[in-house]
DNA sequence: CTTTTCGAAATGGTATACCAGAATCATGCC
DNA sequence: GGCATGATTCTGGTATACCATTTCGAAAAG
């Protein structure tokens, strides 16, 4: 979420990351058509690797597929963003266990670093960018349990709730009770307490369906 | 796992679905390359569809990708595979909770009546037939938990291991625990409730996890 | 004025031609 | 004889042309 107008993508990944900054950061609304020749167009790249790449970001779920009509940016409900939230949440508890187990000294050192960098631009830094340091957290966290599989579903329903999340967290920053979260994590995981890091990891998470909810019913799109 | 040599396949998901079965089977076997050229050739389709077959599976995990190189049937180590039934595990354990506390009457007693069929056609039904109903119960119970996103990721992981659990399920088949399991998973399910669902559901995946073991532990491919 | 119908434009799906990088093997040098 | 090196072939990546279906507006019937 930095570069501002990169010259032509030239793979597909790297043009499903433009179109997936565009959905994320509201320039492409959900429920508004994906048009292959017109953004095949747009980001001067023909339509093979703009198709191909409208196809991870279906993958992703940010974007839904009809058959022989134009795709969709993902408009999800309330009840399956809950849904897609619900299982995060099992992910991310699983992930928190597996990080105590097997977590080396470096990676704890990693994260106890970028929880304090966190605690530090809270204040003035652009929000932005704490909370894709947040979500890099967590990621990393993930990431310390050691199991691939794990790692990369996480990194597949953080996508997809990055917008709900993201539109979420900038309504009310809760900023003192998830940076005493953040600080709970950090010192469970350099503790190897399983259960106290499934008990500041539910408080999280509590938090987000809490601000999903409040997201959806004042009317979020 | 029925259709013998269909038509021309002509959209992708059919094409993936081809594919599919003939890595599953072992006819594509792990760590062989699919060229776009050869099989599109030998399907009689052309190599842009199969292009998106070959994602479609790479999204699944069954084949792996590589820039700028042919793709290669996925060949998961000891470690890769029981790193997804961990996550298996969990994402079934979810659903087996999520749905004692949301499967309808109806749901339960298709579940039921299903798990009565595989026992009654253990004995002398198909191995493969048998195999699959064990697949379709487990989904089953997932989706009666009422959550999209659970019963599509959970699906996922169910097909990235189908190969995997049907080598190891026909070395030994485990047989009275296995409907054993299935007896007290239906009558957690019709009880709703959700301990004895986990245990049984837990004695069920150790199993698994046995077998996964003692797969690779005997060379398995 | 509303409704229906027909046709032109638009759009996704597929096939194919072309391009760039990689693998492979023959050849020549050490 | 072994190894570096070069050209040929192969393979995935991209662009483009063609096709089938859908969509939507205009025109005509009610």
């Amino acid at each position: 979420m930095s570069d501002p107008a990169p010259g032509p993508a030239t793979f597909p990944a790297a043009i499903a990351a433009r179109l997936r900054r565009e959905i994320l950061t509201g320039a492409l609304p959900p429920g508004s058509p994906v048009k292959e020749r017109d953004h095949a167009e747009r980001l001067g790249v023909s339509r093979t690797p703009l198709r191909e790449a409208v196809r991870i970001l279906a993958k992703e779920g940010l974007v839904t597929l009809r058959p022989l009509r134009s795709p969709l940016v993902a408009d999800p409900t309330r009840d399956e963003a809950l849904d897609e939230v619900a299982v995060l949440r099992q992910l991310e508890l699983f992930g928190g266990e597996l990080a105590c187990r097997n977590a080396t000294a470096e990676e704890i050192a990693v994260i106890a670093r970028l929880s304090e960098t966190v605690e530090r631009d809270h204040a003035g830094g652009d929000p932005v960018e704490v909370f894709d340091l947040d979500m890099q957290m967590h990621r990393l966290i993930v990431a310390a349990g050691h199991n691939a599989a794990l790692a990369r579903t996480h990194g597949e329903y953080l996508a997809r709730l990055w917008r709900i999340r993201f539109m979420s967290a900038r309504q009310r920053t809760d900023a003192d009770r998830v940076l005493a979260d953040h600080r709970g994590m950090v010192a469970a995981l350099a503790a190897r307490d399983t259960g106290a890091m499934r008990r500041h990891m539910e408080s999280h998470l509590d938090a987000l369906v809490r601000n999903v909810e409040r997201h959806f019913a004042e009317g979020g799109a």
